[in-house]
RNA sequence: GGAGAGUUGGCUGAGCGGUCAAAAGCAGCAGACUGUAAAUCUGCCGGGCCACGCCCUACGGAGGUUCGAAUCCUCCACUCUCCA
């Protein structure tokens, strides 16, 4: 490729590529660059938001670059302010590396194990001590700090900001200076972060780091952007019939945007796509294009199989969870044994279900809420609660 | 240190001493419809009870006033504002 082609390649779904010029000018000079990524050490569950971030991570790779997947240990402590409220546990060493590893477990879907590092930042941030820390702190102003749109909405809304969480772009900062780093990526709302790092490395001699934010996902809801806290996620970990249940249950309009940002297709196919495919078609592509990504080509046409068969035919799935209930002489009541088998969450919950006609029991309808069935050992039923609740009990 | 404002269900955010399990929006769930767990429409949306009504828990925490409190009072905790 020819430097602009990297460029262009590299560049493509960016939101801000700052500067251009400058990363071009790193890119002539013919060696591998140094590309920083920083994630937190509490939320080791990887979800397609984060994979957009990883997959440009891998683009560099693919260019011949070296990657450092950065696990901010010691800026776990502040809690990125980013995220608002939540004042976070304090992990110890164990859980940090256990987190680590499940982190190696699911990036290594995507990025090329053998050419990943995987850092923590305590080892220069730590090493910084309280005089360290000031001495970082002097670089700075308060007044450049509050520019952060986060930080500026917070006090001028009445909103707390703890002193501690003005040193979180600091400390991130410091660790393009100690890492070097050619380029630092991250989402959208990293912006500030980021381009501190730019600033202190300017500070502390260095040439500045180029900054590449990408788009926020946004989650199933189509608003909110995709986090785990907010339940609007798909895990990469996930099963692939939950993976291409949730791609499917995106709306139309979202679906490009996942296209565009979770598929390795060019522009021009997407556009292609879009205007010649039917909207389902499109929709079930992309379901099977995330699940190849982590899980196999198999596993996704299984899991497109069991979708028609559930949701387009009304069928009932493949497996279905087997749950034993003890048995009893008198007959039980419908939706405490709803509720037993865990496909409602109370029993109360159970009942509306049941009222608002989302119960099937052996493919039967049921109409009333004081439905009671056969309890005696042996008694077994194939209990369907809403459109994708199914559980065999059976009474032993 | 002084004066004042605030703390409501997963989130945002109303709230009158009783008709408040608490408006509204979002999210969620179910049904209808369909091209899908899209869109749209309708309903539901603290918990218990073989109960269509009754009971319990809930409006930062602890007490109190009242026949009755999310709503009034006292103290505590936390947050914010202004003054110093």
């Amino acid at each position: 490729m020819t430097v602009d082609e990297q460029l262009q390649y590299l560049a493509k779904g960016a939101v801000d590529l700052i500067e251009k010029a400058d990363l071009k000018a790193k890119i002539e000079r013919g060696k591998p660059l140094t590309i920083k990524v920083g994630f937190d050490p509490t939320a080791p569950d990887i979800h397609l938001g984060h994979t957009v971030v990883i997959r440009k991570m891998r683009h560099f790779q693919q260019l011949g670059h070296r990657v450092i997947f950065l696990i901010g240990d010691f800026t776990g402590m502040i809690g990125d302010p980013t995220g608002k409220k939540a004042t976070r546990p304090a992990l110890s060493r164990e859980e940090i590396e256990a987190n680590a590893e499940t982190y190696r477990r699911q990036v290594f879907k995507i990025l090329d194990p053998k050419t990943t590092e995987v850092r923590f930042n305590s080892e220069w941030l730590g090493q910084l001590g309280a005089e360290g820390m000031v001495k970082l702190a002097a670089k700075y102003t308060l007044a450049r700090i509050l520019e952060r749109d986060d930080f500026n909405k917070r006090f001028k809304g009445n909103q707390p900001i703890a002193l501690h969480e003005l040193l979180y772009p600091l400390a991130q900062g410091y660790d393009s200076v100690a890492l070097k780093c050619d380029v630092e990526m991250g989402g959208t709302d990293q912006l500030f972060n980021l381009l501190v790092g730019r600033d202190l490395m300017r500070e502390y001699k260095l040439e500045p780091q180029v900054v590449l934010t990408m788009p926020l996902l946004e989650g199933l809801d189509g608003v909110e952007k995709m986090s785990k806290s907010l339940g609007n996620y798909i895990g990469i970990d996930e099963p692939p019939s939950s993976i291409f249940g949730k791609v499917m249950s995106i709306s139309d309009a979202l679906m490009w945007k996942y296209y565009v940002l979770c598929t390795d297709l060019t522009p021009a196919q997407i556009e292609e796509l879009k205007t010649t495919a039917h909207p389902m078609d499109a929709k079930r592509g992309l379901a099977k294009h995330i699940i190849r990504d982590f899980h196999s080509e198999e596993a996704a046409e299984a899991a497109e199989a069991e979708f028609r068969r559930i949701f387009s035919e009304g069928q009932t799935p493949d497996e279905i969870a087997e749950v034993s209930l003890p048995a009893s002489d008198e007959p039980q009541l419908l939706a405490k044994v709803i509720t037993s088998a865990k496909l409602a969450e109370s029993n109360k919950d159970a009942q509306r279900l049941i009222a608002q006609g989302g119960v099937l029991v052996d493919d039967v309808k049921v109409e009333t809420t004081r439905h009671a069935l056969d309890a005696r050992a042996g008694q077994s039923y194939l209990l369907k609660v809403g459109k994708r609740r199914f559980a065999k009990v059976t009474f032993t």
